[in-house]
DNA sequence: TAGTATATTTAGGCATACCTAATATTAGAA
DNA sequence: TTCTAATATTAGGTATGCCTAAATATACTA
C-alpha cells in the first residue's frame, strides 16, 4: 500500500486520536493535524478509495483492518524516531517529536531497522544500570562541549 | 530565504554539477534529478525569482552569492546525514546517500546539530586508533545479532 | 417541533511539482 | 553556409494538498 506523507500523517492521527476518544471526528482530525476540514474531507476520501478508512458522510471515523494496521506501524516509527531523538541525541521531547513526525515518511526500511538495534543495543547493554557510559560521555560532552575529565581508556592508565 | 525541499534540491544539484564540470545545463540538472527538462525549466524560473541562480534563456546556470551560500549548506546537511548513516548506523552508502537526500530538509536544525556533534564525539574519541570500542561492538551487534563475547565490563573481569 | 449553532460536505480556486507535445534556439557536420 | 541533431523553452494538462465561501446535515435548546 503505497500513500503519500500526508495521507500517512492522516492515517496515523485517526490511530492517534482513536487511542483516547473511541471516536473519531472530522472536527478533531482537522484540529490534531492543524488544517481546515475540507482538507480532511479530502484526505478521507482517498483513503476510503484505498480501503484503508471506512466513514459514512457525517458520521465517525474508522480504519479498516488493514489502515489500522498501516496506521500502527506509522506510529511505531515515529516512537522509533522520537525515542532516538530523545533519549540518544538528548534533543528535548517536543523537537524530537516534531522531527520524527516529519522525517518518519522519507527513511528507508533499512536505516530505521538500524536506528531500533542502535537503541536496542544500548538498552540491553549489560555494564551501566542505565545508559552505557559512553552515552553518558556523549551528554556530558554535549552539554559542556568537552569530554568529560576522565577515562580516555579504561584498561590502560588509571 | 524559503524555499521547498523540491527547490533545495534542485539548488543543491547546481552546487553539485559545479563542483565536477564547471558549466551547468539544464539537462545535466534535469539527469541528476531524473526528471525532465521542462520540470527543471521551471525550478530555475523560481529560482531566479529567489534570487538564488542566474541563468539566461539558453545559457549556462550559475549561483548568485546568495544561491552558492544556501546551495553549500544544504550539501553540507546531506553530507553530515549522509556519513551518520554510513560511518555510525553502518548503513551502505548508496542507502547512506539516498535517505540523506530524502530527509535533509525536514531535520530542524537543532537535531541536526546534535547529529554534528555525535560524529565529533565519535571522531575524536580519544581511546581507538579508528573508532570507539562500543561503536565496533555496535557493528559486530548489527551483524551478529549479538554482543561481542569479551568485555562486559572492562575495569571488572578479564 | 421549530430554530439555531455546530459540524460536515461540496464547489471552486491556488501553488507546487511533475508530465507530454509542440516550438524555438544553438551548435556542429556536411 | 546550410541543415540537422541536440538542447531548451513554452503551452497546456494532471495530481496532491491546501484554502475560502456556500450549501447541507445534525443535534441541541427553547
Amino acid at each position: 500500500m503505497n500513500i503519500s506523507p500526508a495521507l500517512e500523517d492522516y492515517l496515523e492521527s485517526i490511530f492517534i486520536i482513536n487511542a483516547k476518544k473511541s471516536s473519531v471526528r472530522v472536527k478533531d482530525m482537522a484540529k490534531f493535524a492543524g488544517v481546515k476540514p475540507p482538507s480532511v474531507i479530502e484526505a478521507l476520501n482517498h483513503l476510503q478509495d484505498k480501503g484503508l478508512v471506512e466513514h459514512e458522510p457525517y458520521g465517525y471515523i474508522e480504519l479498516t483492518s488493514e489502515g489500522h494496521k498501516l496506521a500502527e506501524s506509522i506510529y511505531e516509527k515515529h516512537n522509533i524516531l522520537k525515542k532516538f531523538f530523545n533519549e540518544i541525541l538528548g534533543i528535548d521531547e517536543k523537537t524530537a517529536g516534531e522531527d520524527a513526525c516529519r522525517i518518519e515518511h522519507y527513511l528507508s526500511k533499512e536505516t530505521l531497522d538500524r536506528i531500533v538495534n542502535f537503541i536496542r543495543f544500548i538498552e540491553t547493554a549489560p555494564s551501566a544500570e542505565q545508559k552505557p557510559n559512553w552515552l553518558n560521555n556523549f551528554h556530558y560532552f554535549m552539554k559542556h562541549n568537552k569530554r568529560p575529565p576522565c577515562c580516555p581508556k579504561p584498561e590502560k592508565g588509571k
